[in-house]
DNA sequence: GCCAACGTTGGC
DNA sequence: GCCAACGTTGGC
């Protein structure tokens, strides 16, 4: 069994939020039209977890998702070289950790969220993801 | 609604 | 292969 891997996912919640995964039970990750996004998606093995950042509206972690399927072609992009993931819901956070508590922590100021503000999915190191986790006051 | 950051595209 | 122009993302 592979050492699992934390990722960062965003999504517009007026596009898809948090909830409708929730309610859908599952989801392929359309859409990433970035290649380094792309290439994270296809780093992804099924068992690894990622945060669902709610971006522009929110600005803030709201919960823990897990990869259910690696990487595929993204149907949304037939004929072109993109890739989705499928994700399942795994719990929402107690707390949400906003953008602001996350700049206003010393320990979380190399997050990838940060640095590459514009990239859609993103790594997590497992001490990142702990730190989040302990501001969020949720266990995975 | 504006603007900064930055990835992508296309001309040379 | 460089670089300017352009488009998109996302915070404020």
């Amino acid at each position: 069994m592979a050492k699992t891997s934390y990722w960062l996912m965003k999504s517009e919640p007026d596009v898809y939020p948090f909830e409708r995964l929730v309610k859908e039970k599952k989801t392929a990750w359309e859409g990433v039209r970035n290649f380094e996004a792309r290439n994270n998606l296809r780093a992804m093995a099924v068992g690894d977890l990622a945060f669902f950042y709610h971006s522009n509206i929110g600005k803030e972690i709201v919960g823990v998702m897990r990869v259910s399927k690696a990487a595929y072609p993204d149907p949304s992009a037939k004929g072109e070289d993109w890739s989705v993931v499928e994700v399942e819901p795994v719990k929402a956070l107690a707390t949400p950790v906003t953008l602001a508590a996350i700049k206003a922590d010393p320990a979380l100021k190399d997050l990838q969220l940060l640095r590459r503000s514009r990239l859609s999915v993103v790594p997590v190191s497992a001490e990142h993801w702990k730190r989040v986790l302990g501001l969020a006051k949720t266990k995975v």
